[in-house]
DNA sequence: GAAGTTCTGTTGTCCGGACAAAGGATTGAC
DNA sequence: GTCAATCCTTTGTCCGGACAACAGAACTTC
């Protein structure tokens, strides 16, 4: 007689009432992989489960393995599930959130809830120095547009935001831009970006930048620099902002490269 | 007679002397997703460069298509190279160093080519605080294990560190504590990082901290907040740490997630 | 000459199958 | 009981093919 009866390992993926809509446009493993984001995120799938092997899982939704594997792997991307081979796949213990995006402060702090303002303080166009022309891959002297703008929520300062554009990317309009964010109005302008380099520093107020954003003199501030290119590798903006120590850190999740 | 002539277009893999070794243990995919990555390295595929269809380009090597996509889809990924359906998979333009790594500050330095040193003040077991058995998943009042070091580069402070790590997941004997960093000893453990969650502020140098850091008092600091988990989901590190914001800042790229 | 239409080339998605490699559990030998 | 060898399960890699969706160029029509 064997000693098991140990074998409470069911698929938990089958109480999940996953399915695949095949007249719709999105791709299949997109779907899935959505279906199984969700499962995971309203607790359905709990931390450390196994989900049950491709090949089985594959077979009860009508679809083919490697369908099921891109699924999977999208969501190995985003840190949610690990794979081990000859184990299977299991849920991430928990603690993710969101591994760092190229997210605008205006998105941040409406994501936190709170109601985000700006003012604008410039809008217009000068020559570009040579800092800024080595950061916008422009001459010097040539052009550019600046802007800048207070950020607040709950009517306090938490921002000031400084940034240069290569002149004619974007109309900027000061109404727009105090309607909403400028990642939101690249988007919008059809800008697909790509990526961003940036830089994260501290140091402490000067007498302008104290007044402006309410802080005392010498006050520690957060600086952060950063250069955003989009996917023809054109530099789209050039930004130096300083945010409010006291009020404000940059919050981030970030995966480790296997 | 068609106007045409206008060819230039040869496809630019084919001088490039790709392919790969059946014999070798390395995935086919990986190999050719390294020869192109390297052949980007050097200059030999410049940006903007089309790259050859991937029907055309898995039959001059020997391999499938599907083989050939993963090896694409993986440089993709790492920002170095953007697909655009009906239009073909070009090099992107430049700019892409690394994009953002779970990475310690000793390997930072190094990699700088500055001769990180370390200090270690404190390494003890102590009772964890709420607030730390809420970072590692402990109960509060269980052991933990506490290190404090000093990170200098050149002789200078730059840093300093304190970590708590639960106790028992590592030997932590001073001296290899002084001779590499954290994360090292850690993969060296075969601990496998996954992830992390940071938080990045800015705050005044208390007087402690001014003089350990020889900094002026008040001196504005980096301050960064950082909790680490392994595949299994466990925390594995939790650290607090300040560095002289007038040394250091953190640099780093990062990618749009598509 | 300008506008709409068709055509062509390329990536995106999906299928079904096959074998290799790794991890864990079981079995066997001592 | 302990250790090594074996088996089983699961993911990893790879193949070959098919059609869809999209972007751009070429063509036709007005």
């Amino acid at each position: 007689m064997p000693k098991s009866v140990a074998k409470p390992a069911v698929d938990p993926t089958v109480s999940l009432q996953l399915g695949v809509d095949r007249s719709s446009p999105v791709p299949l493993y997109f779907q899935l992989s959505q279906q199984l984001e969700a499962a995971i995120e309203r607790g359905a799938l709990t931390p450390g489960t196994l989900l049950g092997n491709e090949i089985e899982l594959a077979g009860r939704l009508g679809l083919s393995r490697p369908t099921v594997r891109q699924a999977i792997q999208s969501l190995v991307d985003k840190g949610l599930l690990v794979r081990r081979r000859g184990v299977g796949t299991q849920v991430v213990h928990s603690q993710v959130k969101r591994p760092l995006e190229l997210s605008s402060l205006y998105d941040d702090l409406e994501a936190a809830g709170q109601r985000p303002e700006t003012r604008v303080l410039r809008n217009t166009v000068e020559p570009a120095s040579a800092e800024v022309a080595a950061a916008l891959g422009v001459a010097e002297g040539d052009e550019v547009h600046l802007v800048e703008r207070l950020r607040l929520a709950h009517g306090e300062p938490m921002a000031y935001l400084r940034n240069r554009l290569p002149s004619g990317l974007l109309d900027l309009e000061t109404p727009r831009l105090e309607a909403t964010g400028l990642y939101r109005l690249m988007r919008a302008a059809s800008i697909t970006l790509h990526s961003a380099r940036q830089s994260v520093g501290a140091r402490a107020a000067t007498a302008d930048e104290s007044e402006r954003l309410g802080e005392p003199a010498g006050a520690p501030l957060l600086t952060m620099q950063r250069t955003t290119f989009d996917d023809t590798g054109r530099a789209v903006e050039f930004g130096s902002h300083i945010y409010r120590a006291s009020r404000y850190s940059f919050e981030f999740q970030l995966l480790v490269r296997p």
